[in-house]
This record gives C-alpha cells, structure tokens and sequence, in this order.
DNA sequence: CAAAATGGATGC
DNA sequence: CATCCATTTTGA
C-alpha cells in the first residue's frame, strides 16, 4: 500500500466510475449505477454487473458505458456484485443491441433479454416466509386473511407473492404483507434464479503420497494385504491408470463410475477414499461429446454447376455485401455452402450458418455436422439453457468458430465474422413474432455482417419477393443454379379439378379421384407419397346439423378444432382445451359434425379409402416430444410408412428418395389468406413440398387439389415460373406500396374492450396521418382473428415508401406518439404493440 | 369504519 | 415489468 502511494506516477485521487447499465426490462432508457473502487479496474463495458433495482428486486444487468459524471438528480446505488472479468457482452454486440431496439422499436433491455440464455442472467423473485422467531400466540390478533396465509406458510416453506395471492382468493397481497412484516411474523426475501451451472463428473485418483515412488506403492500393496477386496479396486485402478508407468498419468485419474463399471466393490473404494488411499475429484466437462470427430473428408467435389456457383459468389462477394444464392431444391446448395464456410473459417474468420426453426433437427445439420464435426456448434432452441450457455461460452472463447443455429445465433459472440449465411431465407421464422424485439434474423444479420465486414449468403429455392428484387436491382449479387443434381428431373406438377366431383358430390372427404388413383399408383409401384395440408387436428370446427352452432373459445374469436386423438376441442391460439360435447351445447341435438380437414383426419379417412396403406401425421401434435421428429423421419427413410401427412413441417430440409408423389390436398386455402403475401407464400409452400417427390432416376409427380385451376398463381406453380410470380406480385406492389417499394410498421392496440381498442387505433391513425399523410396510413383494421385472450386487436398500418422519408425520424414520432397515448387515461387498458417490417 | 381494490408513478 | 404508495370503492 505505502510504496504504491509514493509513486509518483499514479494519481493520488481514486476516480469514482458510474456504469450505465442495461436492465433486463421492458424500460427505455439505462440506469446508472455507482462502481465500487475497488471494482475500478475490472469493470468494463459488456460485463455483467448485478444490481438492486427498486427496493427489493435483484437483477443481473450488462454494463454499456463506464465514466465519471455522477447523475445529478438522485443518489446512484452501488453495484452489488461484478460477474465478469472478461466482457460477457463484446462491443459489436453491444452495437447490435443498440441498433435493434433503435430498429424495431423496442427497449434494449428487451434485446438483451433475447440474446442472453438465461443462464447468464441471474433475476430475482420475492417470496415470503414464516419468522421463526415470531411467537405464534400473537395468531389470534391476525385477521382472517393473515391467519390464513400463516397457517400456509406453515404447510409450505416459502410462497411467491403470486401463489399467496392466488391461495387467499386476493388481487393485492401487499397490504397483507405490510401488516404481517411489521408483526414481524413474516419474512420478504428474495431467491435468486439458478443460474448455469457447468456439467461435472467425479473421478478418482490415487493420494499423490502413494504414487512418489515404488516402494511407496509397494507398501500401500502391503499395508492392504489383508484386504483382498481392497487389493482388487486398487489393481483394478492401475490397470486403468498405468501409474507405475509415469505417474503423473495419477493426476488425471479415472472416472468413479468407469471404476466402479470393473466389478469392484463399491464399499471397498469408499472405505479406501475415507482411509486416505483413494481421494476423490471433480472435473468440469462439455455437454457436447467430445467424440465423434468429423469423418476425414473426402474433398467435396463440386459439379460444373456447383463450382460455377461458388465463383460467382466468391467474385461477387468482393463488391457486394449480400448475394443471393436461388438455388431450385436438389440443386445442391449444400454443397456449395460448405465450401464457402470452409475457405472462410481456413482464413481465420468466424461463420454463422441460420436455418429455419423447424429444418435444423434435419438431415443439413447431419451433413453439415459430418463435414465439420467438432469444429461447428449448434445453437438450437430445443438445447437447453445450460448447453446454450455452453455454446456462448465457446464462441465467445474463440473454442468453435462455426455455429449453425435459428435465428437467435445471431446474438451469439462473435467478434470476427466472415461469412453469415442464412438457409430458407425466405423463411417465416427468421421473424420473432412474440415478445419484442420482434425482429427478423435475415435482415439483423445484414447489420450484423456490415459491422463485422462480413458477407451473407441468402440461400433459397422460391427467395422472397423482397430479397429477389434486391438481387434483380443489382444491389445485391444474383446466383442462380437452376439445375437438379445429376439426372434428376423437376417434378411434374399438375392441377386436379375437384370443382366437379364436389358438385357432383363426388369427392371422398376431400380426396378426388385424381389424387387417389394416384395414390394407389404410388403404391403398387412401392413409392412413398408425402400429402401437405397446412392444418392440424381433425376438424377446424364441429358444426350442429340442427342449429348451425359452431362452437367457439371462449377468450379468442376463433372456432374450436377438434382433435379426435386427444378427444378435445381446442383453441389454436390461446391453447384453451375442453372435452367433446356429445351434444349440441345449444340445442342439444346429437348431429354435431366435424367440418373441414386437418392432418388428423386426412390420416383417418387414407386409413378407410386405401386399407392397406401405412399412414404417418407429421405436425405439432405428433412431434411434441423429443425424438418424436427423428422417429418418424428415420421410419419413412426405412419405408415403415407409405404416406406422410403433414403441415409445413413436411416441407423443410427433408430429402427421401422415394417419394414418388406429392399431394397438395387445399391449395385455395393458403391462396385466398388475406395478407398480401398469400401468393408468395402458396408458391414458396408448394415448391418446397414438391421438392420432396422424385429423386435420382424417377421424375415425381405433384398434384395439387384446387377448386379453381383457372387462377393464374396455379399456373405460375405448375411451371415453376418463379420470375414469373416475382413480376405480377413486384407489380402489384409497386402499385399498391407494399415492400420492398415501402417499409412497413404495424401498431395493433390490444384491449379487453373492443370499442376502446378501436378508439386508441384511431387516435393512432389520425395522429400518425397527421404527421405522415393519410395515404400512409391505413387502418384501423380488425385482424383476421380479432380477439386472441380476451383482448380485442385492432391494427394500424404505417407504409413508407423507399427513398423519401427519414426512417428514423419516423420511427422516432411513432415511439412518441405512442408514448403519449399510453400515459391518457382513456387508454390506460391499452397495450400498443409495435412490429416493425411485418412478415 | 377498515379492508380491499384500483390507479398511477417510479425505478438509477 | 414489478413494486409501492395514494386514492377510491366496497361491504359488514
């Protein structure tokens, strides 16, 4: 201490730092916290910090800037605790974060909040719990209410404010508590969260006394002469561990249970662990194995078309940011890929590779991990936290510098990436929908890749009108490979009027013939059949034969489906549940009939029209578990099943090689969806399903039901006439300003009153028209589904054409007004949900 | 009248 | 978002 003073070149002043922190919370603005001296030189920006906020709440909250000005309005707290030494957070993330809640609208405690696995933060609860010191005889002072949650207490250990609410029948626990802590007959704190904790295995070793020498062995081998069983674990434990052979081979020692695996006795080894013979360890291991290297490749060998690809990215990528890769399915992207990620990780830089949600438990991740092996981590939302929090750590430790993951493995920490390439770009669930930041992962990875100076490869076979037109416009770079790998024809498609046989009554719940003779075809000829019906359950609704009663969920606007399996009526979007009325609720008449069909039933009736037909459902419901998904797809990879029914999941990722048809059994439905997307996504949908049928020598065959083949969308699908499609939807759009000629933020207004949603959408249309023009501003307009949870909806659009508005100003009006509304009483029950780029 | 519910501000 | 205090409402 006194030789440090006399230094002269150290200030004798100790600064005193403030942090401006991030806090996990749906808030504004930061907080600044006071950093205690002695934590001066260890906090940086990007550690995580923990801190009191309000008076009890305990939460872990990311440092974004240090510095010296103390706030001048209050008094800062101090910061409790310093997680990190190292920044758990880097600067590009801290960017990131920055420029997403700027983009989307939202709080960067809400952006943090998505990026961290909850293993990295640490966040509070409140519970409470009995004084033991509190003298019961002061029971009969209490009140109802208070005795009641005493005599609780003394059932559980503790209770949340929550559950002490819910078990006392009341809305405002607090005063109750206030009373009970001044009687001292309660106790208020607060339990941390676990946090991660790393995976650990125990081994055993020899004391290092006994390993100094021979003879020192030689005399443990003495010592336990009259121990036989003894003698065994430790012969047992050299056999293992050849000691003698270098003893520090001792340090490392052996697992307990691979011990305990050689038929030893368990009590002997405990009985040497307890006599000093034996000592037991811990070591921390990776939950990802450590085995199973990648298998030593054969080099790729691309094919003419393939290496044509990979120049003109390559070329591309020198002068442009984004390349487009649109790529028909079977035209072997993949490969195309690998090859790229190879030369980027070969020159030093990090890669993220995204997929869609629901294609990365598929067969890309197999080869990808076949190729890459130890070297590629997978970010996944079936991981759990703790491996999540395990691939964060090793990303940020440089240990892997390949991740193939969802759209959250943008947040990871990366600090030197090359190369972002987003599969299925056109994909829905690169859009989070729900809670903010409701942002798409293909557009942040543009971000992301600009402050890295990376390049993103958008990969697609029916790319999204948006990035199409980039690519066309030449902003961003263009590759095409339109060519089935070797052989391999384009299947042929063709549209099945069911018009006539459902007037004719024809039609075999749903199925016309052309689809089922096709169907038998597929069979005796021992090919598979996948059939796409974008809807789960058995019926979207039951309807009265007598009445016309239809019934409904109670909290959302939407009819029940019934789901025969499972013999339930259940709400798709609240996940409300009720069993089977066996009569009309209404009139009760018996004839309730199930109307419509989803995957269930269509399972059903295949089972009835084709009896000797193996039928598999592949949806929701089916694959809830965690092999389930696997399951299914390895039995119709081994041919256990004829035809796969399923919704969008039988589309993604999947190569079988013996599909020889795909049936599309409702095409009009996904194309009369009221969204101006509906024929971009029928046309992505379709493709990509189809994409399924023939492979290697036999061309497929797709068949696709419709009411009226007449529609021009169908014809475009039937011929594979992307570009096609592209110029009558980029048309329209121009026409009617829809992206990418104008960006798009939608407001709904929630409220349990409807007429009071419509209100503050009004107020929002007319405050908005106002400032943009009314012709930018549409709405209010009720949702498709217009109450979801008791909570009327009601939306307001904002259109900006390209070019000529300042975003961010508008953003910024939009934040304000919104801002303003929410503080006006009338208002107060109104929840505005903001979600810019809408999908 | 006290207890319970509601409203609204605030957090560093 | 959770908390907490002020205020209004409720009800025995």
């Amino acid at each position: 201490m006194s030789t440090l003073d006399l230094n002269p070149y150290l200030p004798t002043e100790r600064v005193t730092l403030f942090a401006d922190v991030i806090l996990p919370l749906p808030l504004p603005q930061l907080f600044t916290y006071r950093v205690p001296h002695d934590l001066n030189d260890a906090i940086q920006p990007g550690a995580r910090a923990v801190v009191q906020f309000g008076r009890r709440k305990i939460v872990t909250a990311v440092v974004a800037r240090l510095h010296e000005t103390a706030p001048s309005r209050y008094q800062a707290k101090y910061i409790l605790e310093l997680l990190d030494d190292e920044p758990l957070v880097n600067e590009h993330q801290l960017r990131f974060f920055e420029w997403m809640a700027d983009y989307y609208l939202c709080a960067i405690g809400e952006v943090m909040n998505a990026a961290l696995p909850s293993g990295l933060k640490i966040s509070s609860r409140s519970r409470i719990q009995l004084n033991p010191d509190w003298d019961r005889s002061g029971f009969d002072l209490l009140n109802e209410k208070e005795g009641k949650l005493i005599e609780l207490l003394e059932e559980h250990e503790s209770l949340t404010y929550d559950e002490a609410a819910e078990k006392l029948d009341v809305k405002n626990i607090y005063h109750i508590l206030k009373g009970l802590t001044a009687l001292r007959a309660i106790i208020l704190f607060e339990e941390l969260k676990e946090k991660y904790k790393p995976r650990t295995i125990k081994k055993v070793r020899l004391v290092p006394h006994h390993t100094a020498s021979e003879e020192r062995l030689q005399a443990l081998f003495e010592q336990l002469e009259s121990n036989p069983k003894q003698i065994s674990v430790l012969l047992s434990y050299l056999q293992r561990v050849p000691v003698h052979a270098n003893p520090a081979y001792n340090e490392k020692g052996i697992e307990k249970s691979e011990l305990k695996g050689t038929g030893i006795s368990a009590s002997s080894l405990a009985t040497l662990t307890k006599n000093g013979v034996f000592e037991e360890f811990e070591v921390v291991v990776s939950r990802f194995p450590t085995t199973g290297k990648a298998e030593k490749l054969k080099e790729v060998v691309l094919t003419e078309q393939q290496t044509r690809a990979r120049e003109e990215i390559i070329r591309l990528f020198q002068e442009k940011e984004v390349t487009l890769l649109h790529g028909i399915t079977g035209s072997g992207k993949t490969e195309v890929y690998i090859d790229l990620i190879r030369r980027a990780l070969d020159s030093g830089s990090q890669v993220l590779f995204m997929l869609p949600e629901i294609a990365l438990t598929t067969q890309i991740v197999a080869r990808l991990q076949k190729v890459f092996g130890q070297e590629m981590g997978i970010y996944h939302s079936k991981f759990s936290d703790n491996e999540r929090v395990e691939v964060w750590q090793s990303v940020a430790s440089g240990a892997i510098s390949f991740i193939v993951g969802v759209r959250s493995a943008i947040f990871l920490p990366f600090s030197n990436l090359g190369l972002i390439i987003v599969d299925e770009e056109h994909e829905t669930s690169y859009k989070q929908f729900d809670p903010a930041p409701r942002y798409h992962a293909r557009d942040a990875s543009l971000v992301l890749a600009r402050q890295h100076g990376a390049r993103v490869l958008l990969g697609s076979a029916t790319p999204s009108i948006e990035t199409y037109h980039q690519a066309r416009t030449e902003r961003w770079g263009l590759v095409e490979m339109l060519q089935r790998y070797g052989d391999a024809q384009l299947p042929e498609m063709e549209l099945a009027d069911i018009s006539i046989e459902k007037k004719q009554k024809k039609l075999q719940n749903g199925f016309g013939t052309a689809l089922l003779d096709a169907m038998r075809q597929s069979m005796t000829r021992h090919e598979q059949v996948i059939l796409f019906q974008n809807r789960r359950g058995y019926s979207p609704w039951l309807q009265c034969q007598e009445c016309d009663h239809v019934p409904r969920c109670r909290q959302c606007d939407v009819s029940l489906t019934y789901h025969q399996a499972a013999q339930e009526l259940r709400c798709h979007y609240c996940g409300y549940h009720e069993d089977v009325p066996r009569t009309c609720p209404e009139c009760d008449s018996p004839k309730l009939m199930a109307m419509g069909a989803g995957t269930e039933r269509i399972e059903d009736d295949l089972k009835l029209l084709i009896p000797e037909i193996r039928v598999q459902r592949m949806d929701l419901d089916t694959t809830r578990s965690k092999n389930s998904y696997q399951q299914i797809i390895g039995d119709f990879e081994e041919r256990n099943i004829d035809v796969l029914v399923g919704t969008q999941m039988v589309s993604k990722g999947l190569d079988f090689d013996h599909v020889g048809l795909v049936g599309i059994f409702d095409a009009d439905r996904m194309l009369h969806f009221p969204d101006f997307r509906a024929h971009e996504r029928t046309f992505q949908m379709i493709t990509q399903v189809s994409g399924r049928a023939g492979r290697r020598d036999r061309r497929g065959r797709v068949i696709i039901q419709t009411h009226k083949p007449q529609q021009a969308i169908l014809h475009k699908i039937v011929q594979g006439d992307f570009l096609g499609l592209y110029l009558d939807e980029i048309r329209e759009r121009e026409g009617f300003f829809y992206p990418p000629f104008a960006h798009l933020i939608r407001v709904t207004t929630k409220c349990e009153e409807r007429k009071v949603a419509f209100q503050a959408a009004t107020a929002l249309v007319n405050i908005f028209s106002r400032h943009l023009g009314p012709s930018r501003v549409m709405g209010p307009e009720a949702p498709v589904v217009e109450r979801i949870r008791n909570q009327y909806l009601q939306d307001v659009l904002v259109k900006l054409e390209r070019g000529k508005l300042n975003l961010k100003a508008v953003k910024e009006m939009i934040r304000r007004e919104i801002r303003t509304l929410e503080t006006e009483r009338i208002y107060k029950n109104v929840r505005f949900v903001v979600d810019v780029d809408p999908v």
